[in-house]
DNA sequence: GGTTTCACCGATAGTACTATCGGTGAAATT
DNA sequence: AATTTCACCGATAGTACTATCGGTGAAACC
Protein backbone atom coordinates (compact mmCIF):
# COMPACT_ATOMS: atom_id res chain seq x y z
CA UNK A 1 0.00 0.00 0.00
CA UNK A 2 1.08 3.55 -1.14
CA UNK A 3 1.77 6.25 1.30
CA UNK A 4 -0.08 9.43 0.63
CA UNK A 5 1.81 12.18 2.39
CA UNK A 6 0.67 14.81 0.20
CA UNK A 7 1.03 18.62 1.28
CA UNK A 8 -2.02 20.55 1.08
CA UNK A 9 -0.78 22.54 -2.35
CA UNK A 10 -0.03 19.28 -3.69
CA UNK A 11 -3.39 17.36 -2.71
CA UNK A 12 -5.65 20.68 -4.13
CA UNK A 13 -3.56 20.42 -7.65
CA UNK A 14 -4.25 16.82 -8.00
CA UNK A 15 -8.11 17.49 -7.25
CA UNK A 16 -7.92 20.18 -9.67
CA UNK A 17 -6.00 17.99 -12.29
CA UNK A 18 -8.73 15.17 -11.81
CA UNK A 19 -11.44 18.04 -12.08
CA UNK A 20 -9.92 18.95 -15.74
CA UNK A 21 -9.30 15.11 -16.85
CA UNK A 22 -12.94 14.08 -15.85
CA UNK A 23 -14.10 17.66 -17.71
CA UNK A 24 -11.61 16.04 -20.70
CA UNK A 25 -13.59 12.76 -20.70
CA UNK A 26 -16.71 13.99 -20.14
CA UNK A 27 -16.66 16.42 -23.24
CA UNK A 28 -15.32 13.99 -25.75
CA UNK A 29 -17.61 11.74 -24.40
CA UNK A 30 -20.86 13.38 -24.21
CA UNK A 31 -20.43 16.62 -25.28
CA UNK A 32 -21.01 19.85 -23.90
CA UNK A 33 -24.63 19.32 -23.17
CA UNK A 34 -23.77 16.45 -20.66
CA UNK A 35 -20.89 18.60 -18.85
CA UNK A 36 -22.06 19.54 -15.73
CA UNK A 37 -20.31 20.77 -12.52
CA UNK A 38 -22.62 18.00 -10.65
CA UNK A 39 -20.80 15.32 -13.38
CA UNK A 40 -17.70 16.34 -13.24
CA UNK A 41 -17.23 16.89 -9.45
CA UNK A 42 -18.71 13.51 -8.43
CA UNK A 43 -16.19 11.45 -11.37
CA UNK A 44 -13.63 13.51 -10.11
CA UNK A 45 -14.29 12.62 -6.49
CA UNK A 46 -15.44 15.28 -4.64
CA UNK A 47 -19.09 16.92 -3.73
CA UNK A 48 -20.65 19.26 -6.55
CA UNK A 49 -20.16 22.28 -4.06
CA UNK A 50 -16.45 21.46 -3.83
CA UNK A 51 -16.32 22.10 -7.87
CA UNK A 52 -16.32 26.00 -6.99
CA UNK A 53 -13.30 25.51 -4.52
CA UNK A 54 -10.92 25.18 -7.55
CA UNK A 55 -13.67 27.17 -10.54
CA UNK A 56 -15.23 30.09 -10.61
CA UNK A 57 -17.83 28.53 -12.95
CA UNK A 58 -17.62 25.99 -15.55
CA UNK A 59 -16.79 28.42 -18.54
CA UNK A 60 -13.62 29.45 -16.24
CA UNK A 61 -13.11 25.53 -16.43
CA UNK A 62 -13.07 24.81 -20.23
CA UNK A 63 -10.94 28.31 -20.63
CA UNK A 64 -8.15 26.56 -17.98
CA UNK A 65 -8.52 23.57 -20.39
CA UNK A 66 -7.87 25.37 -23.45
CA UNK A 67 -4.64 26.61 -22.32
CA UNK A 68 -3.22 23.60 -20.63
CA UNK A 69 -4.68 21.69 -24.15
CA UNK A 70 -3.41 24.14 -26.26
CA UNK A 71 -0.20 24.15 -24.79
CA UNK A 72 0.12 20.57 -25.26
CA UNK A 73 -0.81 20.54 -28.92
CA UNK A 74 1.51 23.52 -29.31
CA UNK A 75 4.67 21.41 -27.66
CA UNK A 76 3.33 18.45 -30.18
CA UNK A 77 3.76 20.71 -32.91
CA UNK A 78 6.59 22.33 -32.71
CA UNK A 79 8.26 19.18 -31.89
CA UNK A 80 7.04 17.88 -35.09
CA UNK A 81 8.38 20.71 -37.19
CA UNK A 82 11.75 19.95 -35.88
CA UNK A 83 11.76 16.45 -36.53
CA UNK A 84 10.07 17.06 -39.81
CA UNK A 85 13.16 19.31 -40.81
CA UNK A 86 15.65 17.38 -39.79
CA UNK A 87 14.41 14.41 -41.28
CA UNK A 88 16.91 13.43 -43.99
CA UNK A 89 15.44 12.83 -47.73
CA UNK A 90 13.26 14.71 -49.93
CA UNK A 91 10.52 12.97 -50.30
CA UNK A 92 10.91 11.77 -47.06
CA UNK A 93 10.86 14.76 -44.88
CA UNK A 94 7.61 15.49 -47.21
CA UNK A 95 5.86 13.01 -46.23
CA UNK A 96 7.25 13.35 -42.59
CA UNK A 97 5.83 16.32 -42.52
CA UNK A 98 2.32 15.28 -42.81
CA UNK A 99 2.87 11.88 -41.00
CA UNK A 100 3.90 13.65 -37.43
CA UNK A 101 0.82 15.72 -37.32
CA UNK A 102 -1.38 12.64 -38.33
CA UNK A 103 0.39 10.64 -35.61
CA UNK A 104 0.21 13.63 -33.01
CA UNK A 105 -3.64 14.27 -33.75
CA UNK A 106 -4.27 10.25 -33.40
CA UNK A 107 -2.70 10.22 -29.83
CA UNK A 108 -4.77 13.11 -28.72
CA UNK A 109 -8.34 12.73 -30.99
CA UNK A 110 -10.16 14.42 -27.54
CA UNK A 111 -8.85 17.57 -28.05
CA UNK A 112 -9.24 17.84 -31.79
CA UNK A 113 -12.57 16.56 -31.42
CA UNK A 114 -13.34 19.13 -28.57
CA UNK A 115 -11.56 22.22 -30.80
CA UNK A 116 -13.65 20.99 -33.91
CA UNK A 117 -16.26 20.95 -32.61
CA UNK A 118 -15.90 24.38 -30.74
CA UNK A 119 -14.78 26.28 -33.76
CA UNK A 120 -18.84 25.81 -35.39
CA UNK A 121 -20.69 26.31 -32.12
CA UNK A 122 -21.25 29.86 -30.94
CA UNK A 123 -22.37 29.10 -27.54
CA UNK A 124 -19.28 27.10 -27.10
CA UNK A 125 -17.07 28.70 -24.57
CA UNK A 126 -14.10 27.46 -25.98
CA UNK A 127 -15.04 29.11 -29.45
CA UNK A 128 -12.50 32.12 -29.57
CA UNK A 129 -9.50 30.02 -28.63
CA UNK A 130 -10.41 27.13 -31.41
CA UNK A 131 -10.47 29.95 -33.59
CA UNK A 132 -7.09 31.14 -32.33
CA UNK A 133 -5.62 28.08 -32.71
CA UNK A 134 -7.06 27.28 -36.41
CA UNK A 135 -5.54 30.56 -37.72
CA UNK A 136 -2.17 29.79 -35.74
CA UNK A 137 -1.98 26.55 -37.72
CA UNK A 138 -3.06 28.16 -41.37
CA UNK A 139 -0.28 30.90 -40.43
CA UNK A 140 2.44 28.38 -39.16
CA UNK A 141 1.33 26.23 -42.70
CA UNK A 142 1.67 29.22 -44.73
CA UNK A 143 4.72 29.85 -43.55
CA UNK A 144 6.37 26.90 -44.12
CA UNK A 145 5.56 27.02 -47.30
CA UNK A 146 6.90 30.62 -47.67
CA UNK A 147 10.13 29.51 -46.32
CA UNK A 148 10.49 27.03 -49.24
CA UNK A 149 10.53 29.53 -51.34
CA UNK A 150 7.26 30.35 -52.80
CA UNK A 151 6.93 34.24 -52.55
CA UNK A 152 4.44 35.72 -51.14
CA UNK A 153 4.84 39.64 -51.51
CA UNK A 154 1.29 40.17 -53.20
CA UNK A 155 -2.03 39.97 -51.58
CA UNK A 156 -2.86 37.50 -54.22
CA UNK A 157 0.14 35.52 -53.32
CA UNK A 158 -0.16 35.34 -49.55
CA UNK A 159 -3.65 34.74 -50.10
CA UNK A 160 -2.92 31.37 -52.26
CA UNK A 161 -0.49 30.05 -49.81
CA UNK A 162 -3.08 30.61 -47.09
CA UNK A 163 -5.72 29.06 -49.08
CA UNK A 164 -3.48 26.24 -49.65
CA UNK A 165 -2.36 25.84 -45.83
CA UNK A 166 -6.24 25.92 -45.11
CA UNK A 167 -7.07 23.09 -47.07
CA UNK A 168 -4.12 21.08 -46.32
CA UNK A 169 -5.00 21.42 -42.88
CA UNK A 170 -8.42 20.49 -42.90
CA UNK A 171 -7.58 17.38 -44.75
CA UNK A 172 -5.02 15.84 -42.28
CA UNK A 173 -8.00 16.43 -39.52
CA UNK A 174 -10.19 14.54 -41.57
CA UNK A 175 -7.62 11.91 -42.31
CA UNK A 176 -7.02 11.44 -39.09
CA UNK A 177 -10.79 11.44 -37.55
CA UNK A 178 -11.14 8.55 -40.36
CA UNK A 179 -8.28 6.83 -39.01
CA UNK A 180 -9.54 6.86 -35.75
CA UNK A 181 -13.26 5.91 -36.81
CA UNK A 182 -10.89 3.13 -38.56
CA UNK A 183 -11.64 3.91 -41.79
CA UNK A 184 -8.09 4.39 -42.79
CA UNK A 185 -5.61 1.69 -40.32
CA UNK A 186 -2.38 3.06 -42.36
CA UNK A 187 -1.24 5.92 -41.65
CA UNK A 188 1.42 5.89 -43.86
CA UNK A 189 -1.27 5.55 -46.81
CA UNK A 190 -2.82 8.56 -45.42
CA UNK A 191 0.29 10.73 -44.87
CA UNK A 192 1.02 9.49 -48.76
CA UNK A 193 -2.33 11.39 -49.99
CA UNK A 194 -1.73 14.35 -48.25
CA UNK A 195 1.64 14.37 -49.93
CA UNK A 196 -0.14 13.64 -53.62
CA UNK A 197 -2.22 16.73 -52.67
CA UNK A 198 0.97 19.17 -51.67
CA UNK A 199 2.45 18.39 -54.78
CA UNK A 200 -0.36 19.23 -56.93
CA UNK A 201 -0.45 22.62 -55.06
CA UNK A 202 3.48 23.03 -55.43
CA UNK A 203 3.00 22.71 -58.68
CA UNK A 204 0.47 25.18 -59.53
CA UNK A 205 2.48 27.57 -57.39
CA UNK A 206 5.52 26.98 -59.64
CA UNK A 207 3.88 27.11 -63.29
CA UNK A 208 2.13 30.14 -62.12
CA UNK A 209 4.99 32.38 -60.88
CA UNK A 210 4.81 35.87 -61.11
CA UNK A 211 4.33 37.54 -64.37
CA UNK A 212 5.27 36.29 -68.18
CA UNK B 1 -54.22 44.63 -47.22
CA UNK B 2 -53.81 41.28 -48.15
CA UNK B 3 -56.45 38.69 -46.97
CA UNK B 4 -55.35 35.70 -44.96
CA UNK B 5 -57.97 33.15 -46.18
CA UNK B 6 -56.28 30.22 -44.93
CA UNK B 7 -57.88 26.68 -43.89
CA UNK B 8 -56.62 25.09 -41.16
CA UNK B 9 -54.40 23.03 -43.16
CA UNK B 10 -52.62 25.34 -44.67
CA UNK B 11 -52.28 27.38 -41.01
CA UNK B 12 -51.25 24.78 -39.76
CA UNK B 13 -48.26 23.98 -41.94
CA UNK B 14 -47.35 27.74 -42.13
CA UNK B 15 -46.59 27.63 -38.09
CA UNK B 16 -44.85 24.43 -38.57
CA UNK B 17 -42.23 25.89 -41.11
CA UNK B 18 -41.83 29.35 -39.36
CA UNK B 19 -40.63 27.10 -36.66
CA UNK B 20 -38.29 25.01 -38.20
CA UNK B 21 -37.19 28.40 -39.72
CA UNK B 22 -36.78 29.84 -36.45
CA UNK B 23 -35.03 26.71 -35.15
CA UNK B 24 -32.58 26.74 -37.93
CA UNK B 25 -31.99 30.57 -37.40
CA UNK B 26 -31.22 30.01 -33.48
CA UNK B 27 -29.24 27.32 -34.07
CA UNK B 28 -27.08 28.89 -36.67
CA UNK B 29 -26.87 31.97 -33.90
CA UNK B 30 -26.53 30.54 -30.73
CA UNK B 31 -25.70 26.98 -30.96
CA UNK B 32 -27.93 23.89 -29.53
CA UNK B 33 -26.93 24.98 -26.12
CA UNK B 34 -29.26 28.05 -27.32
CA UNK B 35 -32.34 25.74 -28.79
CA UNK B 36 -35.57 25.87 -26.17
CA UNK B 37 -38.52 25.33 -26.69
CA UNK B 38 -39.77 28.71 -25.10
CA UNK B 39 -37.43 30.58 -27.75
CA UNK B 40 -38.09 28.93 -31.09
CA UNK B 41 -41.78 29.04 -30.35
CA UNK B 42 -41.45 32.68 -28.98
CA UNK B 43 -39.48 33.04 -32.76
CA UNK B 44 -42.37 31.68 -34.68
CA UNK B 45 -45.30 33.85 -32.79
CA UNK B 46 -46.65 31.12 -30.90
CA UNK B 47 -46.76 30.06 -26.85
CA UNK B 48 -44.23 27.66 -25.65
CA UNK B 49 -47.09 25.16 -25.09
CA UNK B 50 -47.82 25.20 -28.55
CA UNK B 51 -44.93 23.91 -29.62
CA UNK B 52 -46.19 20.20 -28.93
CA UNK B 53 -48.99 20.84 -31.61
CA UNK B 54 -46.48 20.26 -34.04
CA UNK B 55 -43.47 18.27 -32.68
CA UNK B 56 -43.08 15.69 -30.20
CA UNK B 57 -40.20 16.84 -28.24
CA UNK B 58 -37.20 19.23 -29.60
CA UNK B 59 -34.96 16.34 -31.30
CA UNK B 60 -38.33 15.69 -32.80
CA UNK B 61 -38.15 19.15 -34.30
CA UNK B 62 -34.41 18.49 -35.06
CA UNK B 63 -34.74 15.38 -37.09
CA UNK B 64 -37.50 16.67 -39.07
CA UNK B 65 -34.84 19.96 -40.03
CA UNK B 66 -32.32 17.39 -40.99
CA UNK B 67 -34.51 15.66 -42.80
CA UNK B 68 -35.41 18.72 -44.80
CA UNK B 69 -32.07 20.13 -45.24
CA UNK B 70 -30.77 17.38 -46.17
CA UNK B 71 -33.60 17.08 -48.69
CA UNK B 72 -32.17 20.67 -49.68
CA UNK B 73 -28.62 19.68 -49.93
CA UNK B 74 -29.31 16.25 -51.72
CA UNK B 75 -31.21 18.75 -54.69
CA UNK B 76 -28.21 20.92 -55.04
CA UNK B 77 -25.28 18.91 -55.13
CA UNK B 78 -27.30 16.59 -57.79
CA UNK B 79 -27.27 19.75 -59.89
CA UNK B 80 -24.00 20.20 -59.54
CA UNK B 81 -23.23 16.91 -60.23
CA UNK B 82 -25.30 17.29 -63.44
CA UNK B 83 -23.79 20.60 -64.47
CA UNK B 84 -20.10 19.84 -63.84
CA UNK B 85 -20.83 17.03 -66.34
CA UNK B 86 -22.20 18.72 -68.94
CA UNK B 87 -19.91 22.27 -69.02
CA UNK B 88 -17.18 22.28 -71.71
CA UNK B 89 -13.74 21.95 -71.75
CA UNK B 90 -11.28 19.36 -69.38
CA UNK B 91 -10.07 21.94 -67.16
CA UNK B 92 -13.07 24.11 -67.24
CA UNK B 93 -15.20 20.61 -65.71
CA UNK B 94 -12.54 20.57 -63.60
CA UNK B 95 -12.66 23.91 -62.05
CA UNK B 96 -16.73 23.96 -62.20
CA UNK B 97 -16.85 20.35 -60.62
CA UNK B 98 -15.13 22.58 -57.24
CA UNK B 99 -16.76 26.09 -57.62
CA UNK B 100 -20.15 24.75 -57.91
CA UNK B 101 -20.25 22.87 -54.14
CA UNK B 102 -18.49 26.38 -52.88
CA UNK B 103 -21.23 28.13 -54.37
CA UNK B 104 -24.12 26.24 -52.61
CA UNK B 105 -22.21 26.13 -49.69
CA UNK B 106 -21.79 29.74 -49.86
CA UNK B 107 -25.69 30.22 -50.43
CA UNK B 108 -26.75 27.70 -47.57
CA UNK B 109 -23.96 28.62 -44.64
CA UNK B 110 -26.39 27.51 -41.65
CA UNK B 111 -26.55 23.85 -43.21
CA UNK B 112 -22.72 22.98 -43.42
CA UNK B 113 -22.23 24.87 -39.68
CA UNK B 114 -24.37 22.83 -38.42
CA UNK B 115 -23.55 19.48 -40.29
CA UNK B 116 -19.99 20.26 -39.02
CA UNK B 117 -21.09 20.97 -35.39
CA UNK B 118 -23.71 18.08 -35.08
CA UNK B 119 -20.60 15.57 -36.50
CA UNK B 120 -18.45 16.40 -33.89
CA UNK B 121 -20.94 16.57 -30.70
CA UNK B 122 -21.91 13.30 -29.47
CA UNK B 123 -24.95 14.46 -27.64
CA UNK B 124 -26.64 16.25 -30.56
CA UNK B 125 -29.37 14.31 -32.18
CA UNK B 126 -28.34 15.60 -35.38
CA UNK B 127 -25.24 13.17 -35.12
CA UNK B 128 -26.49 10.17 -37.09
CA UNK B 129 -27.52 12.79 -39.79
CA UNK B 130 -24.69 14.23 -39.83
CA UNK B 131 -22.20 11.45 -40.09
CA UNK B 132 -24.66 9.55 -43.14
CA UNK B 133 -24.28 12.80 -44.78
CA UNK B 134 -20.73 12.95 -44.79
CA UNK B 135 -20.37 9.63 -45.57
CA UNK B 136 -22.46 10.12 -48.54
CA UNK B 137 -20.54 12.59 -49.97
CA UNK B 138 -17.24 11.40 -49.53
CA UNK B 139 -18.89 7.58 -51.64
CA UNK B 140 -20.05 9.87 -53.92
CA UNK B 141 -17.30 11.59 -54.76
CA UNK B 142 -15.23 8.23 -54.27
CA UNK B 143 -17.60 6.97 -57.25
CA UNK B 144 -16.98 10.39 -59.39
CA UNK B 145 -13.01 9.25 -59.43
CA UNK B 146 -13.98 5.42 -60.29
CA UNK B 147 -15.90 7.10 -63.02
CA UNK B 148 -13.06 8.58 -64.27
CA UNK B 149 -11.00 5.40 -64.80
CA UNK B 150 -9.20 5.14 -61.87
CA UNK B 151 -9.69 1.92 -60.53
CA UNK B 152 -11.37 0.80 -57.38
CA UNK B 153 -10.75 -3.37 -57.47
CA UNK B 154 -8.84 -4.14 -54.59
CA UNK B 155 -9.22 -2.90 -50.92
CA UNK B 156 -6.30 -0.53 -51.26
CA UNK B 157 -7.48 1.42 -54.35
CA UNK B 158 -11.09 1.96 -53.15
CA UNK B 159 -9.46 2.87 -49.89
CA UNK B 160 -7.34 5.42 -51.67
CA UNK B 161 -10.09 6.84 -54.03
CA UNK B 162 -12.20 6.93 -50.43
CA UNK B 163 -9.35 9.28 -48.88
CA UNK B 164 -8.57 11.16 -51.61
CA UNK B 165 -12.86 12.60 -51.91
CA UNK B 166 -12.40 12.97 -47.70
CA UNK B 167 -10.10 14.96 -48.13
CA UNK B 168 -11.14 16.75 -51.21
CA UNK B 169 -14.28 17.79 -49.75
CA UNK B 170 -12.67 18.50 -46.16
CA UNK B 171 -10.88 20.99 -48.39
CA UNK B 172 -13.85 22.10 -49.82
CA UNK B 173 -15.69 22.75 -46.67
CA UNK B 174 -12.54 25.42 -45.19
CA UNK B 175 -12.33 26.75 -48.60
CA UNK B 176 -16.04 27.66 -48.02
CA UNK B 177 -15.47 28.32 -44.73
CA UNK B 178 -12.67 31.09 -45.19
CA UNK B 179 -14.49 32.54 -47.94
CA UNK B 180 -18.02 33.02 -45.56
CA UNK B 181 -15.19 34.58 -43.04
CA UNK B 182 -14.22 36.84 -45.58
CA UNK B 183 -10.94 35.69 -46.11
CA UNK B 184 -11.00 34.35 -49.38
CA UNK B 185 -13.24 36.92 -51.24
CA UNK B 186 -12.93 35.15 -54.62
CA UNK B 187 -14.32 31.75 -54.56
CA UNK B 188 -12.36 31.18 -58.26
CA UNK B 189 -9.62 31.54 -56.57
CA UNK B 190 -10.58 28.76 -53.51
CA UNK B 191 -11.61 27.12 -56.85
CA UNK B 192 -8.55 27.36 -58.18
CA UNK B 193 -6.31 25.51 -54.97
CA UNK B 194 -9.22 22.69 -54.81
CA UNK B 195 -8.52 22.04 -58.83
CA UNK B 196 -4.32 21.81 -58.10
CA UNK B 197 -4.56 19.84 -55.26
CA UNK B 198 -6.68 17.51 -57.35
CA UNK B 199 -4.59 17.57 -59.81
CA UNK B 200 -1.61 16.20 -57.71
CA UNK B 201 -4.09 13.13 -56.24
CA UNK B 202 -4.97 12.52 -60.03
CA UNK B 203 -1.48 12.52 -61.12
CA UNK B 204 -0.04 10.04 -57.94
CA UNK B 205 -3.05 7.75 -59.03
CA UNK B 206 -1.83 7.60 -62.75
CA UNK B 207 1.69 7.18 -61.33
CA UNK B 208 1.05 4.39 -58.43
CA UNK B 209 -1.09 2.09 -61.38
CA UNK B 210 -1.32 -1.05 -60.79
CA UNK B 211 1.78 -3.81 -60.75
CA UNK B 212 5.02 -2.50 -62.20
C1' DG C 1 0.31 23.16 21.79
C1' DG C 2 -2.65 26.61 20.53
C1' DT C 3 -4.48 29.11 16.64
C1' DT C 4 -5.42 29.84 11.92
C1' DT C 5 -6.23 28.43 7.33
C1' DC C 6 -8.77 26.10 3.93
C1' DA C 7 -10.34 22.03 1.03
C1' DC C 8 -14.23 19.83 1.39
C1' DC C 9 -19.02 18.72 2.82
C1' DG C 10 -24.47 18.81 2.94
C1' DA C 11 -28.28 21.71 2.48
C1' DT C 12 -30.74 24.81 -0.13
C1' DA C 13 -32.48 29.06 -2.63
C1' DG C 14 -32.73 30.43 -7.21
C1' DT C 15 -33.14 29.80 -12.19
C1' DA C 16 -34.28 27.76 -16.62
C1' DC C 17 -36.46 24.54 -19.25
C1' DT C 18 -39.76 20.60 -20.31
C1' DA C 19 -44.03 18.70 -21.01
C1' DT C 20 -48.87 18.17 -19.61
C1' DC C 21 -53.52 19.87 -18.61
C1' DG C 22 -58.08 21.92 -19.14
C1' DG C 23 -60.15 25.79 -21.50
C1' DT C 24 -61.40 28.65 -25.77
C1' DG C 25 -62.93 30.06 -30.23
C1' DA C 26 -62.96 29.57 -34.92
C1' DA C 27 -62.83 26.37 -38.77
C1' DA C 28 -64.60 22.09 -40.55
C1' DT C 29 -68.11 18.73 -40.84
C1' DT C 30 -72.78 17.12 -40.60
C1' DA D 1 -77.77 25.51 -37.81
C1' DA D 2 -75.92 22.26 -34.71
C1' DT D 3 -72.00 19.63 -33.63
C1' DT D 4 -67.33 18.28 -33.79
C1' DT D 5 -62.53 19.10 -34.41
C1' DC D 6 -58.31 21.16 -33.26
C1' DA D 7 -54.60 24.89 -33.17
C1' DC D 8 -53.60 27.62 -29.73
C1' DC D 9 -53.54 29.56 -25.00
C1' DG D 10 -52.17 30.24 -19.77
C1' DA D 11 -51.08 27.80 -15.75
C1' DT D 12 -48.31 24.68 -13.54
C1' DA D 13 -46.00 20.34 -11.78
C1' DG D 14 -41.75 18.26 -12.46
C1' DT D 15 -36.80 18.10 -13.41
C1' DA D 16 -31.99 19.51 -13.78
C1' DC D 17 -28.50 22.47 -12.86
C1' DT D 18 -26.07 26.56 -10.64
C1' DA D 19 -23.97 28.84 -7.06
C1' DT D 20 -23.93 30.20 -2.19
C1' DC D 21 -23.82 29.30 2.78
C1' DG D 22 -22.38 27.77 7.33
C1' DG D 23 -20.09 23.85 9.36
C1' DT D 24 -16.04 20.48 9.96
C1' DG D 25 -11.59 18.44 10.53
C1' DA D 26 -7.03 18.12 9.34
C1' DA D 27 -2.94 20.47 7.68
C1' DA D 28 -0.11 24.65 8.22
C1' DC D 29 1.62 28.15 10.94
C1' DC D 30 3.09 30.46 15.27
Amino acid sequence: MSETPLTRREAKDLTRRRLLAAALRILDEEGEAGLTTGKVAKAAGIAQSSFYVHFKDMPDLLRALGEEGGERLRRDMREARRRAREAPGELESHRDAFRIPLEAVSRHPELLRILLRARHDPSSPLRGFALETARAYREHHAADLAALGYTADDERDRRRLEMIADAMNAATDALALGHLEGRYPDLEEAADVLVALSRGSLRWLRATRRDP
